[in-house]
DNA sequence: CTTGTCCATTGACATAGATCAAGAAACAAA
DNA sequence: TTTGTTTCTTGATCTATGTCAATGGACAAG
């Protein structure tokens, strides 16, 4: 799993072996089979977790008990409760693997650590973070100006991948809307082309 | 103005005379009357805007010319497209004055600067970024699992300072439902209690 | 005071999407 | 293959909210 955080961090910059030592001694790989947990709601989040293979999904139960996926996580993305971290407060959210999936975990101090002494590193956050804070925005866009399904075809076109490996009512659950609706929504494109 | 700005950045550690000077000599004092804008769609955004009094609010076209806002930002609170800033691409924002504002304005090479030069910058900054992501966090999870009537007694709760000052049809706006709607949850929890 | 503009309210009706119920596929395990 | 799970589809209704249209209040400008 190594070489695939390496990839990583090597995307924009070439890193010596020294800095990616350095990085390496402070990541926890974990292996989560399909359906295990990497956070419940209640608990304190101690680690950011990068996904390296697999995929992570995050949801929320609303006072019904019915699940409201917050985010999918596939290769290469980050899954954290930052607020949880740094406030020392219980999460509300619940993180598991929707297949088997490795996982490096980091906690703050390690962070910090490799921000101030791994220049790639630091890069690679800023433009995580970015990234992050972008699909956030274009999400509450897209909630308050866009019917299912608009929101299901700027899905698709946006995260193609994700759209193949997770099933239909995940889908439906990231966009807010019941997987019978999902289920017509299809249907209906299909006819139109 | 500048006593504002001293005050914002010495809300948890107080700061040296020489520091704040640091500070008040990368911002850019700008008076907006109610009505005017600050960044409109189409244009590259080159400053990051804090307000010192007033109300500023953000808000996106939809396909069919209506609008949706985004975000409000009174007092305190940041208001800027990081994300054209940062790639240089034009934004999709409107960002204009719902008052008589007063804001300070920070291009980025100030607020690397800032955030090497002074710590006091630094904390607010890691604090607001955080206050905004979890915002952020708490609406997409809200138009996820919530009823507009439940929307709306979360924002009476998280904002009641700004539910005083905006416009009704501004907070139907925010909260993804029309002017009407709204008028008519009020009068049900009106009726309720 | 009068006029115009903006805003909130109210009613009648339309519609997107939820809910409930039943099957049909798909797929894995035995 | 048979059986059991899980996922997807389809139909019949129900409900929250949008849309359209009219009215009345608040407030600013003349």
């Amino acid at each position: 799993m190594l070489h695939l955080l390496r990839a990583y961090f090597e995307r924009d910059e070439p890193i010596t072996d020294e800095q990616f030592d350095l990085i390496q001694s402070k990541f926890i790989l974990k292996q989560l089979k399909k359906g295990e947990f990497l956070l419940r709601e209640g608990e304190i989040a101690r680690y950011g977790a990068f996904v390296a293979k697999g995929c992570l999904r995050s949801y929320v139960l609303d006072n019904k008990g019915k699940q409201h996926i917050v985010q999918f996580a596939p290769e290469n993305w980050w899954l954290t409760d930052a607020d949880s971290i740094l406030q020392n407060k219980p999460t509300i959210y619940f993180m598991d693997a929707i297949e088997d999936t490795a996982v490096f975990l980091l906690d703050p101090s390690s962070h910090i650590f490799l921000l101030q002494h791994v220049p790639a590193y630091a890069t690679q956050f800023q433009t995580g973070i970015q990234k992050h804070a972008a699909a956030k925005d274009k999400r509450i866009v897209a909630s308050l100006s866009s019917m299912a399904e608009e929101r299901y075809k700027e899905f698709i076109q946006t995260y193609p991948s994700i759209v193949q490996r997770v099933p239909q009512h995940m889908l439906a659950s990231y966009l807010g809307i019941m997987p019978e609706t999902l289920s017509r929504i299809r249907k209906q494109m299909a006819k139109k082309k």
